[in-house]
DNA sequence: AGCACGCCGACT
DNA sequence: GTCGGCGTGCTC
C-alpha cells in the first residue's frame, strides 16, 4: 500500500524537482539511508536537521535521523520512503559536526550512525511507542479467543493503548504481543507508532494577582472583603510580601512560585484554591530551566607572578603552535592559569571547552569555576539527566553557553565558534571510550576539532603522555613548564619502604609496614588526614583451599572471583557473575578456604581493628554506586570528620584536600610489573598522582610512603625524585627500539566467538592476510589477552603496528576492515565478532 | 542494533 | 500436533 502510494507520488513529482536527502540513522549499518523529502518540507529539511522516518519491514520502527546530505537523484536500486516530520526548524547538527562525524567513523573504523547514537544525548534521539486502536470496522467477533476478547473489550474502552497498558489491563499469564498480532491479522485492531520529543522542559506553576486587583483601590476593598475570611486573607498579604505590587506591577506579571504562597499548610493551600476559583488569583506555567539561573558573583582571581608569566608564555607560544603541553607538577595551580586563559578567550568573543576526566569533574572543580563563569558556562557529565544534557546542547546552540566544561562526550557538543580547547589531566586513559564503538579518544578528537575551527589547544598535565611529550619535545607542540607548587606549599616527602625486609624481621602488621603504621598513628594525633590506595577494589582477590589449591573463579570468565566481605559473596569482576562465598572447598571438602591478597575492603577493615577510634571512609567503584555516593564521600572527607580515605585509582584524580599530609601506597610492585609495554608509564602516573594529593596547602611539608618489595627499581628511583625526564627519555628509547607508539600507531583486533576453536580460526586467518600484507614485523598475534574468556566468549588479539609516516594509514584501515568484511561472510566463521580499535591504549 | 523469517525440541 | 528457541539476513 506505502509503496503503491510511493509510486503514485512518484510519477506526480518526475516532472519538478523532487528532493531527496541522505540521511545518518543510528544504526550501524555503514552506509547513509536515502529518503525522499515530501513537496511540503522541502523548506523544512535542512542539513543537520533532525527528522524522523519510517524504518524497517513494514514500516515497523521510527526513528530519528539526521540530514547529512541532500539532492535530486533518486535512487535506482529501490523506491525511496517518505520523511515524516521534520524536528528542527534550525539545525540541531553544525556543519563542523557532521564533519566530525564522517571522520571519527573512518578513523575509528566504525559507523557514521554509531558515532550519532554516542554524539547525541538520548533526549534528542526520539522515543516511539506502539499504541494499539480498536478497529471500528471489525465486525467478526466470533472468530475470537477468550483471551482476544478480553483484551478487545479493553480496547473498545479507551481510544488507544500501549503494549504496557495492555499487559497490565489483561493480567498475568497473557503474552500481549502475540495476542496483538493476531488481533491485527483478524483486522481486529490497527497498531501504531506515536513519536514523541523525549526532552521534556521542566514546567513550574505559578500565581499571580489578577490584573483587577493590581490598582490599589481594588486591592483595598478586596482585602476588607476578605476581613472574615482571615485565611484567605492572610494568603494574599503573603503574596504581596513577597511581590510588592504596589511598589512595581510589572512584578506581579513574573508572579511568584505556588509552592511558596502554599508552604506547608493545607489550610493555605485550599484557601488559595478558592482564591483562583473566585478570580483573585491566576494560576500558569512557566519553562524553567533545570539549571539555576541565579548568577553567582563574578569572583576574580588573581595569579601568582609564577602562574601569570605561564599564562602569558602560553599565549605567546600560541601565536605559533595550535598545541601547548603544560607540564605542571602536582599542586602547581594549573586550575588557575586555564582560568586566566579562558577569560582571555570567551572576551574575543570565541567558545571554549575544557575537558576533564570522569572522575576528576568533581563538585570542588566546578564550584571553583561558577564562581569565576557564573551561569555563563554549562556543564556536561554523564552524572546529569539526560534532560539536563539536552539544555546544555540547546543552550551551545542558542548562544547561552560559551563555555562548558565537561567530560569525555562533550566534543560533540555543537560548537562552532571554538577559539580554545583544554585537555585537563592529558594522560588520563579516561578519555579513551572502551566500549561502544566510536573507540574515540577524546583528547585527539579535540585536536581535530580545534583544527577545524581554528581553535588552540592547551593540554594540562603533571605527568604527560610519552605521546605528547614526544610531540613537545620534537617541537611539534609548544611547551610550557609549571614546576613550582602553588603558595608556599612544597612537593611531599616520597619514601620507599622495604615490605621484603620488615617480613623477615616481622614488622608487618598484616597488609601494613611499621613505618605505614607509625605514620598513620602520628597523623591522627596530630588531626591530620591520610589517604591510602590501594588499586583493587573488594575484599581480596583469590579465595583458595588450602590443601588441595583449589581457586574460585568464575563460571563465565577466565579469571579468579574476588571475596567481597560486605556482601558476603564472590563476585566476578568482569561480567558481574556473583557466587556464594563456601564455607568448605566445593573439591575436597577441606575447611581451609582462605583469602589470598587484599583490596581496599581489607584494608578498611585492618584499619578498624588497629585504631578502634578512628573514623575510615572507602571509595571505590562499590562505595560509589549511588548516584550522588561519590560527592557525598568528598564532602564528607573534606568537612574533617574522616581520619582516614582508602581507595582505589578514583581517588588519584584531581582530588584537592587541604588536610592531608599523608599518602600510603600499597602494591606499587603489581602496577610496576604488569604485563603491558605501557605498565612503567602508567605507574609513574599513577603513583606521581597519588603523592600529589599530600600536603597541597601550606603548612607542612606531606609525606608519601611507597610499599614496594624491591625499593631499588630504578621506575620507583625516578618517582622519589620526581624525575619525569629521566623516565622519559628511557621510556622513549625503549619505544623507539620496539617500533611501539608514538613511533607507530597501534590499532587491536580482538575477535571473539563463544567456541575457542572457531575464534581462534578466524583470528589465525585473519592475522596471516594482514601478516602477508603487511608484513610479520607490523602483526603481532593472534595472541589470547590476559584473560583469555569473558561472558564466556574466547578472545583472541592481534596488534597491527603502523609506522607513523611511510604508510598510508587510511589505506591499512580500509585494507583491515575488507579483509574483516570477508572473514564475517564465510560460512564457518560469520558470527564471530571482531572488533578494531584504533589507537589503543 | 532490532526485527522478521525460518527451521528443530518440549509441551497443551 | 503446536509454541518458541535463536541462527541468519536485511534495513532506504
Amino acid at each position: 500500500m506505502e509503496d503503491q502510494l510511493n509510486t503514485l507520488f512518484a510519477t506526480f513529482d518526475s516532472e519538478e524537482v523532487t528532493f531527496f536527502a541522505d540521511l545518518i540513522l543510528p544504526i550501524p549499518v555503514p552506509r547513509l539511508f536515502t529518503y525522499r523529502v515530501p513537496r511540503g518540507m522541502a523548506d523544512l529539511v535542512k542539513i543537520g536537521a533532525r527528522v524522523i522516518v519510517p524504518f524497517g519491514k513494514n514500516n515497523s520502527r521510527v526513528m530519528t535521523a539526521i540530514v547529512a546530505r541532500l539532492h535530486n537523484s533518486p535512487p535506482t536500486a529501490y523506491q525511496a520512503r517518505y520523511i515524516s516530520e521534520v524536528l528542527d526548524e534550525y539545525p540541531l547538527v553544525t556543519g563542523y559536526q557532521l564533519e566530525l562525524f564522517r571522520w571519527m567513523a573512518e578513523y575509528y573504523m566504525c559507523c557514521v550512525g554509531e558515532v550519532m547514537n554516542v554524539a547525541l544525548p538520548s533526549g534528542l534521539k526520539i522515543s516511539s511507542q506502539s499504541k494499539v486502536q480498536y478497529n471500528p470496522d471489525f465486525d467478526y467477533p466470533e472468530l475470537l479467543t477468550e483471551f482476544e476478547e478480553v483484551l478487545l473489550t479493553e480496547l473498545k474502552k479507551h481510544p488507544a493503548l500501549s503494549y504496557e497498558e495492555l499487559g497490565r489491563l489483561a493480567g498475568e499469564g497473557s503474552n500481549v504481543p502475540a495476542l496483538i498480532k493476531s488481533l491485527v491479522g483478524k483486522k481486529a485492531v490497527i497498531v501504531f507508532e506515536e513519536v514523541r520529543e523525549k526532552y521534556i522542559p521542566k514546567m513550574i506553576r505559578k500565581v499571580r494577582l489578577h490584573t483587577n486587583y493590581e490598582e490599589r483601590e481594588q486591592l483595598l476593598v478586596l482585602l476588607n472583603r476578605l476581613e472574615k475570611l482571615p485565611k484567605q486573607q492572610e494568603v494574599v498579604m503573603r503574596y504581596l510580601r513577597h511581590v510588592p505590587v504596589q511598589m512595581n506591577p510589572s512584578l506581579n506579571q513574573k508572579g511568584l512560585d505556588k509552592t511558596i504562597l502554599n508552604q506547608d499548610d493545607e489550610i493555605s493551600q485550599s484557601s488559595l484554591t478558592t482564591l483562583v476559583k473566585n478570580g483573585v488569583f491566576e494560576t500558569f506555567e512557566i519553562i524553567q530551566p533545570r539549571f539555576s539561573d541565579t548568577l553567582s558573583p563574578q569572583v576574580e582571581i588573581k595569579l601568582t607572578d609564577y602562574q601569570r608569566s605561564a599564562s602569558e608564555n602560553i599565549m605567546k607560544q600560541f601565536e605559533q603552535q595550535n598545541i601547548v603541553l603544560l607540564h605542571g607538577i602536582t599542586g602547581s595551580g594549573k586550575t588557575e592559569v586555564y582560568i586566566d586563559l579562558i577569560q582571555q578567550a570567551l572576551a574575543s568573543g570565541t567558545q571554549v571547552l575544557y575537558l576533564l576526566p570522569e572522575i576528576a569533574l568533581t563538585a570542588q572543580i566546578v564550584v571553583r569555576l561558577q564562581r569565576v563563569f557564573g551561569d555563563k558556562m554549562g556543564i556536561y557529565h554523564s552524572k546529569f539527566s539526560d534532560n539536563e544534557r539536552v539544555e546544555v546542547w540547546k543552550g551551545v546552540v542558542s548562544g547561552q553557553y560559551q563555555f562548558v566544561v565537561g567530560v569525555r562526550s562533550s566534543v560533540f557538543l555543537p560548537f562552532d565558534n571554538l577559539g580554545l580547547i583544554i585537555v585537563d589531566e592529558e594522560h588520563e586513559t579516561s578519555y579513551k571510550q572502551h566500549d561502544p564503538a566510536p573507540r574515540y579518544h577524546a583528547r585527539d578528537v579535540a585536536m581535530m576539532l580545534a583544527h577545524w575551527q581554528q581553535a588552540k589547544v592547551l593540554l594540562g598535565s603533571a605527568t604527560p603522555s610519552l605521546e605528547t611529550y614526544y610531540q613537545a619535545k620534537l617541537g611539534r607542540y609548544g611547551l610550557v613548564e609549571l614546576f613550582q607548587r602553588f603558595g608556599d606549599a612544597t612537593l611531599p616527602n616520597i619514601l620507599l619502604v622495604n615490605t621484603q625486609q620488615e617480613k623477615r624481621q616481622k614488622l608487618m602488621k598484616h597488609e601494613f609496614s611499621s613505618v605505614l603504621y607509625t605514620a598513620l598513628e602520628m597523623n591522627m594525633e596530630r588531626k591530620e588526614q591520610s589517604i591510602l590506595f590501594q588499586n583493587r577494589r573488594g575484599y581480596s582477590p583469590y579465595m583458595q583451599c588450602e590443601d588441595c589449591d583449589w581457586t574460585a573463579e568464575c563460571n563465565n570468565c577466565a579469571v579468579s572471583l574476588t571475596y567481597h566481605q560486605r556482601d558476603a559473596e564472590l563476585r566476578c569482576h568482569y561480567c558481574g557473575h556473583k557466587d556464594p562465598v563456601p564455607r568448605t572447598c566445593p573439591a575436597c571438602g577441606s575447611t581451609k578456604v582462605r583469602t589470598i591478597g587484599f583490596g581496599t575492603e581489607k584494608l578498611e577493615d585492618q584499619l578498624q581493628i588497629f585504631f578502634p577510634g578512628s573514623r575510615v571512609l572507602r571509595m571505590d567503584l562499590d562505595t560509589t554506586r549511588a548516584k550522588n555516593a561519590y560527592q557525598q564521600i568528598i564532602q564528607e572527607f573534606e568537612s574533617g570528620q574522616v581520619d582516614i580515605l582508602v581507595g582505589t585509582q578514583m581517588i588519584t584524580k584531581g582530588l584537592d584536600f587541604d588536610n592531608v599530609s599523608l599518602v600510603g601506597i600499597f602494591d606499587a610492585d603489581r602496577l610496576i610489573h604488569f604485563p603491558d609495554f605501557r605498565a612503567t608509564e602508567r605507574a609513574f602516573q599513577m603513583l606521581t598522582q597519588v603523592s600529589g594529593r599530600a600536603g597541597r596547602r601550606a603548612g607542612r611539608q606531606g609525606t608519601v610512603l611507597i610499599q614496594t618489595a624491591n625499593p631499588q627499581q630504578p621506575i620507583l628511583q625516578k618517582i622519589i625524585t620526581n624525575d619525569y625526564k629521566g623516565l622519559f627519555e628511557e621510556e622513549i628509547q625503549e619505544r623507539q627500539d620496539f617500533n611501539y607508539p608514538p613511533f607507530s600507531r597501534l590499532i587491536k583486533l580482538t575477535v571473539r566467538h563463544t567456541d575457542k576453536i572457531t575464534s581462534s580460526k578466524a583470528a589465525q586467518r585473519l592475522a596471516d592476510e594482514l601478516t602477508d600484507a603487511l608484513g610479520s614485523s607490523r602483526v603481532l598475534g593472534p595472541e589470547e589477552p590476559l584473560v583469555e574468556r569473558i561472558r564466556n566468549q574466547f578472545l583472541f588479539d592481534i596488534l597491527v603496528k603502523i609506522e607513523r609516516d611511510k604508510v598510508n594509514v587510511k589505506a591499512v584501515k580500509s585494507y583491515i576492515q575488507e579483509r574483516i568484511n570477508d572473514i564475517l561472510t564465510d560460512k564457518g566463521l560469520r558470527q564471530v565478532s571482531i572488533i578494531a580499535d584504533v589507537d589503543c591504549l
